[in-house]
DNA sequence: CCGTATCCTGTCCGATACTG
DNA sequence: CAGTATCGGACAGGATACGG
């Protein structure tokens, strides 16, 4: 995918698609609160990272989210069509999720947000600190 | 900003920065946990399309939001070096928002994800009839 | 092992009223 | 105009127990 090329203006307006219908654009923005909930992210990168995993093991590598979450998370992305579950009926049971197309795309489109976060760390603290500091003084 | 190159592996693992470090990792997460609101989301591309905004038309153009959310939000925007804050001593009072450097650096971040809903707006849509369909019959 | 069901607590978030 | 304060309903989300 390729981003549309920021162009020369006052202030770098035009990164984002216009879409002009205000009915599309109410969408889009459910859409993007939908998605852009933590654990989706979390899961998101977990899968893109470590491919096909299952349930438990899955649980691990996000860390720090109950079993509740996970499982209410990845329905949801299953039924917006992010990731696969197929059953392995076997005993003891064996639940395995991999990411569609869709999903990978997704998870594509939120990398630069992950090493935005990587990159400002450390520059998001200072700024709290410095916010505090007046706040408190 | 430029994107790492994804390399030929098997499943585009290497998009990802890999912080080692499970502490960095933590970090990071939480950090996208909290940037990674839907009005922050929103916010951000209002600011990013039409540059320096006073409060009430910030909450018009971000439409569907309560004062409450707002003011909340703009705030913790602030703290985290996102956004400068300017009041302007008149009367009646007018104070105005604008993106600082990093919070336009996370904007474009997220960029690519605005595109994204746009794009799969209707695959997401078509994903979750037939899971419905499925679940219901 | 992979869930679902239940309970319970905290937090989100809108509505409303009030201040400078 | 741009907030702050407060209330209250709804829901997020953890802990636990149980079922397939």
């Amino acid at each position: 995918m390729s981003l549309p090329s920021a162009v020369a203006s006052p202030a770098a307006h035009d990164a984002y698609p216009d879409d002009l219908d205000p009915r599309v654009e109410a969408l889009v923005k459910d859409l993007i609160g939908k998605v852009a909930d933590k654990w989706t992210l979390i899961i998101l990168e977990v899968l893109t990272e470590h491919g096909e995993q299952r349930f438990s093991r899955l649980g691990d590598l996000v860390g720090g989210i109950s079993q509740k979450m996970l499982t209410q998370t990845l329905r949801q992305m299953e039924r917006d069509g992010l990731l696969i579950r197929t059953i392995h009926p076997v005993i003891p049971p064996r639940v395995e999720y991999r990411l569609t197309e869709l999903g990978l795309s997704l998870s594509e489109a939120f990398c630069g947000v992950w090493i935005w976060a990587a990159k400002h760390l450390e520059e998001v603290d200072r700024a709290r600190q410095a916010f505090d500091e007046r706040a408190k003084g």
